[in-house]
DNA sequence: ACATATTCCTGGGGGC
DNA sequence: TGCCCCCAGGAATATG
């Protein structure tokens, strides 16, 4: 699941290749709920010079010179691809960009995706909506956000983007486990020792899983279709009943929020 | 004001 | 081979 490191390593790639250049056309393939591209679209898209691509949670801020804003939110199975200009689409894909000659191709098999424009006071609101950085702000400032609501379960708080912006359903059970924390237990049952560590482990599973390009449990691969290196190096994450790898604990897996949940019972207090 | 459930969507995997 | 059912999940929306 794009998280995070999966966002900004696409984020990268897209910035590094397309910063500068143009978008010479767009070709709409298919339209859906949460991707409703039409004329207006088109319009405010096409011939506009990329300013940048930045990213903001787990969205990507296309800056165009026009002010404009593409904002692009990858969900469950969204993909940008580079493509060959001889590439022939197929069924999930979405959208094509000729950017300066380079086919750039917006893909989502389960369209939860999406791809909007945006003005610049519009994108402005909108991500002014998410909660801090965790790359970008100290452990200590981010266990202040894990204080409230008291009564919240830790799990649903960090998948929580108003929180703090970024975590998914990944990087919030290896944070807990790293921390030794059950993902289960109610923020006021933390201590500030607890809030602490567990802000800190946030911010080193993040940068270590962008180190190795994010990771690849199901769908997600980068730009190039590349998958992420991080997947081998999870503790808890998709390893149901396998051993913990700091005390061989068979792992757990819950249904907490609605979603899949994976701790040691053992390691994690 | 809070917590929890449902909804969107499709492919893949298990069971038979 | 194929059919049915369930599961994966981010985040908006609905319900309790």
């Amino acid at each position: 699941m794009p998280e995070l490191p999966e966002v900004e390593t696409v984020r990268c790639q897209l910035h590094d290749r397309l910063a500068g250049r143009v978008i010479r056309g767009v070709q709409i393939l298919r339209t859906g709920r949460e991707f409703p591209a039409g004329e207006e679209f088109v319009a405010r898209v096409a011939g506009r010079r990329i300013a940048a691509v930045e990213r903001r949670a787990k969205v990507l801020v296309w800056r165009l010179d026009s002010g404009d804003v593409l904002l692009g939110h990858l969900k469950m199975t969204g993909k940008f691809l580079f493509v060959a200009s001889e590439y022939l689409p197929t069924k999930h894909d979405c959208l094509i960009f000729d950017i300066d000659g380079q086919s750039v191709v917006w893909s989502d098999v389960r369209r939860f995706g999406y791809l909007r424009v945006h003005d610049t006071d519009e994108t402005a609101h909108i991500l002014s909506l998410y909660g801090p950085e965790p790359l970008e702000t100290s452990a200590k400032d981010l266990a202040e956000r894990l204080l409230t609501p008291q009564t919240r379960k830790i799990k649903a708080a960090l998948l929580d983007q108003t929180t703090i912006a970024g975590i998914g359903n990944i990087y919030a059970d290896e944070a807990c486990h790293r921390a030794g924390i059950r993902p289960m237990r109610r923020l006021s049952t933390l201590t500030a020792a607890d809030r602490l560590r567990l802000a800190e482990e946030i911010r080193i599973v993040l940068a270590e899983s962008l180190a190795q390009k994010g990771t690849s449990s199901n769908d997600y691969v980068d730009t190039d279709g590349e998958r992420g290196g991080f997947l081998s190096l999870l503790r808890v994450y998709g390893r149901t009943n396998e051993p913990c790898r700091t005390c061989q604990t068979s792992i757990t897996k819950i249904v907490l929020g609605g979603r899949g949940t994976h701790y040691c019972s053992k390691c994690q207090k």
